[in-house]
DNA sequence: ATATCATTGACCGAAACAGTCAAGGAGGAA
DNA sequence: TTCCTCCTTGACTGTTTCGGTCAATGATAT
């Protein structure tokens, strides 16, 4: 729920009937809204960093195995938690005074995580003669980005296919971007 | 608003607020929120067509020519109109049964506009050797979409902005896709 | 002065909202 | 059996928000 619509647009009653639980029972277990969905803040973004742990996403590595690794494991969370990735998404820009500040304590650093860490063993010598390489990675996670949102909406999710898909994006980019030997 | 939440989590006391009206005067210009939702997503439809045809994006032509109007048609409808984009799209996956059934028959046409029509005049000649031509269009429309997808989350943007970000992709993939003449 | 259009605040009944509460099981222990 | 302890819920509450109405005011042009 919290991951189509705001927080304050997404009511307990329909997050409960989602759940297939009574209301009642949901503030049983948290006090309030709030309490609710902070809980799953947290749980999404340790959830996520599990995550990249496990596929050994910030392990020094080449660039494209770590582009690689990334997409394996956004995968794998899409696959056994469709909506985390979307949610936590919809949470990093949300504006409601009651949790905002909150929200970016939690998930602050999965940005950071994301920004850094991938342009430190790039060694220009590999690629292509005069290319951007920052034009390079953008488009390169912009359309991995691009492919996950239309996979979203066209509802059955397919893992393996999706795995498929992202290998042969990657053999296509390694073959356009890396350098040619002679 | 409607490119914000779903049509029912769009109230008309908001959507007043925001044009500078009270919603009164909305509702005398429209009998019901229905009759306003329906007539935005008509002009959205007629107005989308109107910068497709302006741009010439149906004309027969190079293939990285229609990929640029296409983009520059759609970077000028979003700097005119700068929600118009995302309200289509929100619109496309409603489900409402209030509206939904009237949608689909007013922008199912776009979507079948933007499938067809872009791979009858590619000359191979012209590309780098050996490159897919297919995946190098879908890396490309990827990308873009997934531009946009982040954008869309960013709230408002600037639309000189994107113009300039699109002109920077679109230079990069003629460098790096094109053929270089010796 | 009058007719017409533009615009609004105040208001309405209905619905939705977050949150409460008393009470009905279910299972185990005595 | 009885008692105790969780698990679970439907019914309820007071408040807010919703779509929509209406009488009244302001503006403008004839």
């Amino acid at each position: 729920m919290f991951s189509q619509n705001s927080y304050k647009k997404s009511p307990v009653s329909e997050i409960a009937a989602e759940a297939g639980i009574s209301k009642s029972l949901l503030f049983h277990y948290f006090r309030n809204k709030r309490e609710l969905y902070l809980y799953l803040i947290q749980k999404a973004a340790d959830t996520t960093y599990k995550y990249l742990y496990e596929f050994g996403c910030g392990e020094e590595d080449d660039f494209f195995e770590i582009m690689y690794r990334g997409l394996k494991a956004k995968v794998a969370l899409m696959k056994k938690y469709p909506d985390l990735t979307f949610f936590t998404l919809k949470a990093y820009y949300e504006t409601d005074p009651e949790v905002c500040g909150d929200i970016q304590k939690i998930i602050g650093r999965i940005a950071s995580f994301n920004a850094n860490a991938k342009f430190l063993k790039i060694d220009p010598e590999t690629f292509v003669e005069g290319i951007d390489l920052k034009m390079m990675y953008t488009d390169m996670y912009l359309a991995s980005e691009g492919y996950l949102w239309e996979k979203s909406h066209q509802g059955k999710f397919d893992a393996d296919e999706v795995e498929k898909d992202f290998e042969k994006m990657i053999d296509f980019w390694k073959k356009i971007y890396l350098r040619k030997e002679k």
